[in-house]
DNA sequence: AATGAATGAGTTTTCATTCAT
DNA sequence: TATGAATGAAAACTCATTCAT
């Protein structure tokens, strides 16, 4: 009978971790890292701040933290694909829908990245979890791109690399700069109508292209 | 020779006003709105912060001034495009080109319009100067879409503003994300080679993609 | 045919002058000594900060103006009452009435008295023009106090400083502490019912206590 | 021999409140609301200013706790005058007396209550503590009031409330007003024979209002 | 006489972090 | 582990006053 297994703690400093770490992506997310206050993560998370920096040290170390958690979370979930089981334009139709939708369902990721992007990618370079996070996804396309080539479906010598940038990029682009590109075009980019338009725009922009052996 | 053309003025508070201004667009740029020191700008200005106080207001209204300054630049470059001058394939690839050149060219724009989404463009929807700063140019763009598409070189019954932001996003996105792409595909893309191969990437894509007439 | 006769002047320093008293005046009494900004001042009267230092110097000097017009102003009225030439028990009735009826008429000289207590009376004891302001009164006070008691209608034996401070500061708490006292009785006394009220209270009070001669 | 009784706490947060508040009265009394400065409470109390914003937010509640605190105690010292235990005479002899005093010994509370009347009493309108301080000296003035009357010793129909302000004002309004009141009428008026002087004045003039029965 | 740009010392307030308990 | 009191350095902003014009 071991020590750890056994009772419920009512101490329990994992628990108390995930819980500061969600307050923090909450917070993050909604201030930048500069506007963010560990004293709001502290009240959101009903815990102290002596506590928060007694398990992460540092603003900069929960920063990390919650990016380290967010690409964790994304990979898993990239994992569940299977690109590989599916002919070339289904596949690579899946890639730009679920790329699109994760975008959606997961607005704090995009906003996270862009703090991130702003340091200079501070956090993530010193990051040890923080790997190659899109080599699976990539490799995958990349087969797909090559099948659906030989196929005759798809034109050849498309960069994976520039190509799956491309797909993100073109849904992280417009949820990103909803508010400003808002401004400048006087419509409202946030209806969920708009929304649908944009992610089939960016299917038939994807496919479209592909499609057109002519580029042969 | 009058008094006013002569004496090189000691007082010259619009030429002050636009020192600070520089100054406060370099710091926004490099820290954020948050990151983001009135005693730093008044320190690069070598002005007062007292006078940054007297010609803006707050720091909210300096950095809206700093906004409204980045989109007048940007509306004057479109200008001179003069889309509506050439055929339909080069004045897209004109488009193209000149727009991810532009982003290249300004790597603050970037900076800024990310660090002002952060902030669901709170300033920019205060502002009455920055207006619909794409319109003209989305104009030219459907004009040679539809010019494209009777001419039978562009496909039909494509979305203007949704391919404009399409055009934007490609570059943009890889410019802004650079520093977090760079980490999760371990390359770099920050050098000369890497850019152009991305400008070269986004032309094949739209104009691949815009050439397919099956599509209609 | 002399300079300072003719023409009615387009620049009239005088003028001005006053003008930046009177806003002076309203901010001073709105928000005390330090509460008062000398920009808000020229705002009201819509002439530059630099004319303020022109006229007056300093802050502290120009509230040491503000008060020497006030009690200049309160000397005028004073001199208005022609005590003298009333029968005792109407004269004081007279004073009490008038003396009451000048700060409800006159809320400013309240707050700006009280502002210049706050600072120990500092400005009032350097001028030169403020001096023994109530001594015409009290000596008008005197004599009827006297008269008074000769007749037989009054009281003797009365201190007429004690007195006069008495009759100004009955009217003078309630108006200047109405605020407060508001708060800790719970019940308005802004109303012109209950000004009219403490007025009646007033006069009551004192001319019951100089006609109760059984005090001799 | 508890752990708790023994040590002398290092950390004692309420004591350390309290140094502050002793602090910030200090120095409201001397300069007002507007003239006091946070960093002259934390020198005076040998705190941080960080510790003051963390007990007390912000200057204006520090003024209002300030506030509390001085209600408070008057309404304690009013308890301990027991009127209902006196004859009528003398009940109101030792309320006029002890009102006179207790300014006499606390002339903070003066100019602490003048600065909150300048700011029109906004801070004691927010306060849960502060209510009817005055109620009951009120009703027990008007106690004797009525048994004075029905013993044939005092006139009738006299309005306890208003009578009460006279008391008050009476002698807070020489206190208060001292420093111009010197000015003015070019005599001393800060001497203990002054002060005693003034507080048989008001005893006379009061109690000689009230015995004066033919005004029934 | 008149303006308002310009300053610098100071003012309230904030906040990441530390530390006593 | 856990709390929250405590700090100090720095943040945004203010304001009486001066000064060039």
């Amino acid at each position: 009978m071991t020590k750890t297994a056994a009772r419920p703690l009512t101490r329990d400093p994992e628990k108390k971790s995930r819980m500061i770490l969600k307050a923090a992506r909450k917070e993050f997310a909604k201030s930048g890292y500069d506007g963010a206050r560990v004293d709001k993560i502290a009240a959101t998370s009903k815990l102290s701040k002596g506590l928060i920096y007694h398990h992460f040290q540092s603003k900069d170390f929960l920063f990390q933290a919650v990016l380290e958690q967010l690409y964790e979370e994304l990979s898993e979930e990239n994992k569940a694909l299977y690109l590989e089981d599916f002919e070339p334009e289904t596949g690579v139709q899946r890639l730009i829908e679920h790329t699109f939708d994760y975008f959606v369902k997961n607005p704090e990721f995009i906003v996270l990245v862009n703090t991130e992007n702003l340091l200079k990618a501070q956090h993530l370079k010193k990051s040890d979890l923080v790997g190659k996070t899109f080599e699976p996804l990539r490799a995958s396309l990349e087969g797909l791109l090559l099948k659906g080539a030989e196929q005759g479906v798809f034109r050849s010598n498309v960069n994976s690399t520039e190509l799956y940038i491309s797909i993100v990029g073109l849904g992280y682009f417009y949820l990103s700069n909803m508010h400003t590109l808002g401004v400048v075009f006087e419509t409202s980019l946030t209806s969920p109508d708009a929304i649908s338009a944009r992610k089939a725009h960016i299917t038939e922009l994807v496919m479209g292209y592909l499609r057109n052996t002519s580029g042969n």
